[in-house]
This record gives C-alpha cells, sequence and structure tokens, in this order.
DNA sequence: TTTGCTGCAAGACAGCTTGTCTGTCATGAT
DNA sequence: ATCATGACAGACAAGCTGTCTTGCAGCAAA
C-alpha cells in the first residue's frame, strides 16, 4: 500500500471515501465537482484506477456502478505522513514532532485537557511519582 | 517566506545550511554529489536560486564565492509541514496530530520520560489536580 | 429489436514541476 | 595573457497530474 506516493487529488477522492464508508464514482463525482459531467466522472474514474493501483482502494464490481471502499483509514495515511516527515528530517524519530507540535500550539483548555488525559492514559505511573 | 512550496532538492540544500549555518555553492556541492563538476555546481546554484526566490535562504555577496545562510529553521519548516498536513485532515487542528503520534509509537523509556517532563513543564496546573 | 442512457476502460493530452546540463560572461590570480 | 573559478540565463527531458475523448458493454423502455 503506497500511501506516500498519494497525489492531492487522489486524497480528495480517499476523503470522501472516509466520510461516507463507501462510495460510486458518481457518488463521489457529485461530492468533489458538484456538476457531474461525462468528464468529470472519467476525471474521478482515473484517480480511483490510480488509487486502486496504489492499494488504497477496493472496487466492487457486483453492481454495474462499481461501489469503492478505501483500505487505508485516514489516520493510517496521517501516520504514514508523519512518519516520512520523521525519515526525511530526524532520522525516522517521532519524538521531535511531538515535541515541535506540543510547543507549538497554543492550545484551547479543552484540547489540552485531552491530551493530558491521553498521556496520563497512556503512561500511568509517571503521574504518582511527581514531587 | 513560502516553506510549503519547497522540494525535495531544495530541502537537501536547506538541509546542508541546517547543519552548517552557512555554505558556499562550492561546499553545498562537495556534501549532496561527493564529486563537484560543472555540472553538479549549476544544479546546485539552481536549487539555491529558487530557494531564494522562495525567500528561504539569504544570499551574501561580499566575496566572489557567495555564502548562503538559511532563513527558516528546520523547526519552522517542520512546523510549516505539520501544519500544512493539519489544514488538509483535521480542519487545522493539531491535536490530532499529537494524539495520532502518542497512540503510534512505542516510545523508548527515556523518550517517554523527556515528553511526560515536557508536558508538565507546559501544563504545570493540571499535575496537582489529579485525583 | 431498436433506441438511449449509464458506466467502465484505455488512452491521448497539455501544463506544470523538477533536477540536470550547456554556454556565456566577469573576476581575480599566476 | 592565460587560466581557474563561479555566477547567471536559459534549454532540456522526464515525470507527474488532472482532464478529456473515444469506444464499448450492459440494461431498461419503447
Amino acid at each position: 500500500m503506497k500511501l506516500d506516493q498519494i497525489t492531492d487529488g487522489e486524497l480528495s477522492i480517499l476523503q470522501v471515501l472516509w466520510e461516507r464508508g463507501e462510495a460510486t464514482t458518481r457518488e463521489i463525482t457529485t461530492v468533489i465537482y458538484e456538476e457531474v459531467t461525462d468528464p468529470k466522472m472519467a476525471s474521478v474514474q482515473k484517480l480511483i484506477e490510480r488509487l486502486e493501483a496504489k492499494g488504497c482502494v477496493k472496487r466492487d464490481r457486483s453492481e454495474r456502478a462499481h461501489r469503492f471502499r478505501p483500505l487505508a483509514s485516514q489516520e493510517q495515511f496521517l501516520r504514514s505522513r508523519l512518519q516520512a516527515l520523521a525519515n526525511r528530517l530526524c532520522d525516522g524519530a517521532l519524538v521531535p514532532l511531538v515535541t515541535t507540535l506540543l510547543k507549538t500550539e497554543r492550545l484551547p483548555k479543552k484540547e489540552r485537557e485531552q491530551l493530558r488525559k491521553l498521556v496520563d492514559d497512556l503512561w500511568p505511573t509517571s503521574n504518582r511519582t511527581a514531587e
């Protein structure tokens, strides 16, 4: 599954599939371009075809209008992108990414608490030993 | 400063500049290709020229062999890339990226402690209120 | 059966990007 | 004067990307 080589246009298709779980060419076309024409349908088909070649989409041919489902989740995709970044910039280490993100963002209180909770859930021990 | 549009080849140049602080065309060429030839020098110059056009590099013309310095840090670059990812996938929110990273990585103890410390430093209050 | 609509498939295509390379010129040292 | 060096402008091929054209097959209605 070649998640690294996914194009911007291809990603648009994937995002529709992530939202809806599955879709036909026509449905995808409706979402992306609002107007549904032959050329637009063909464009979507070409993009899907390439996504399929990259192993990121499954095609169900049981009906005349094929139905497509994503083979990679959005999270997998995100992970792949993050890992690629880390490989290029940090010898593959993800921690510097986290550090950068944490230092960057002026987080809304709510999200800060979410993160705190996540950290506590992942590493429960270190909470008690403070002080 | 158009950090989003930086090419892979251009990034290689930037990485040399990040490592060394500053460098001449020849030095960069030496690092990237090991062989220094006229064409390779020209390639590096072209990439630098484009980096300059994108506002990512400063040129010092005081000597015959110009010296170049980065105008963006690696961290700025990383941040820009992460933000672009967030914009495309998460409505600009960075928290999902952090979440994904934290859930993904099986962290070595040492790095886990670093992160914990970072979190505690950034948000000291929530440590006390637990329980 | 014929007509017409729908969708798949294959391929052509132009525009752009990207890294490379050639050639020319100016500068400075030997 | 000659030579080495480096800047600069531009040509270039290769690849990518999204779009579009065409042809064909299936199916439903007339």
